[in-house]
DNA sequence: CGGGGGTTGTGATATTATAACATACGCGTT
DNA sequence: AACGCGTATGTTATAATATCACAACCCCCG
């Protein structure tokens, strides 16, 4: 909570900032997208981007369908599962693979080829743009590349300091 | 099946090459380094890996404990997680996070960070060394690296070559 | 009104993974 | 040989994650 630095290398997610502007940024730009693609986002799936947009920790999908049955939305997990898979293909959620978990997209509308860091200590997830390296093994092995899975698990700032 | 060129950045898993002759090494390989740190290359740990050598594609840890089984080994899951958490502990072994899947490591003994390309087709998967990409991004964001997953999932050069 | 696509909901089940505990084995010491 | 100790293996049971198949609904269009 100490530093207002703005983010290098377009990283979100542990650098301070108003949360609240910068959920309501993520709904409003969630449902412009939706419209300008003839989408319909629904309660189940607004919803569901909200509670991922709560903090920047990446959630279950069990977790994300404990707080929609809460709500009055199903509590089977179909229901989590549909509106997280809605999310994703239409850019504005993220799945950790190490995690098996979800977060809400931090970077929305933005060309896509996303790496995330991940606090091991508070959870935190930051997501990272642009970093698109494999390109040159890729390219030497003749592989054709269609999606990248890159994640790092490690330290967030915060918590570095604090073990410090 | 056509060319004999050298893995290009030290990629292995697509090329044309000798499996008989790779399998051999990785196994002698195992049993050098287990000698080595003193740790003990038991009938089901080494058949854990003679099964992920049996190819380059990656198995899920129920396929392998069904394979076990088959051998005489115990049937239940914690047979096989065990086995296979050994190997990766040692870095005979990687799990492929995208597949909840298990793969030998092409490179033991090297120092490891490995990246992966994963074939979707045909399910080969083949190992990158050094593609450490991250470390500008996490140093701006001031991130401590401690472990990556790096996966890219496309079309490997053989099924390329046939969807042409 | 009637059909059709898309969305939501449910029950059932598949797949992946771990916890907790019992048994056996190797090995050094007595 | 008998004991104690650490490691490895095995089992039962259960947790956590994910998908299938089908029914109900809703809305819009014809």
């Amino acid at each position: 909570m100490s530093q207002g630095s703005t983010d290098p290398q377009g990283i979100v997610g542990f650098a301070a900032h108003d949360h609240s502007a910068c959920t309501r940024a993520a709904l409003a730009l969630a449902e412009e997208t939706c419209a300008e693609k003839g989408l319909s986002f629904t309660p189940v799936r607004r919803r569901t981007l909200e509670i991922l947009l709560e903090s920047h920790v990446a959630l279950g999908a069990y977790d994300v369908l404990a707080r929609l049955a809460e709500d009055g939305f199903g509590s089977k997990p179909p229901v989590a599962y549909r509106a997280l898979g809605f999310l994703m293909d239409n850019g504005l959620a993220h799945r950790i693979e190490r995690l098996n978990a979800f977060v809400a997209c931090a970077h929305p509308g933005a060309a896509h080829d996303p790496a995330f860091f991940i606090c091991r200590k508070c959870g935190a997830v930051a997501e990272a743009q642009g970093v698109t390296p494999l390109d040159a093994s890729a390219d030497a092995a003749g592989f054709a590349v269609e999606k990248t899975t890159i994640e790092a698990e490690g330290l967030c700032p915060l918590c570095r300091e604090e073990a410090a």
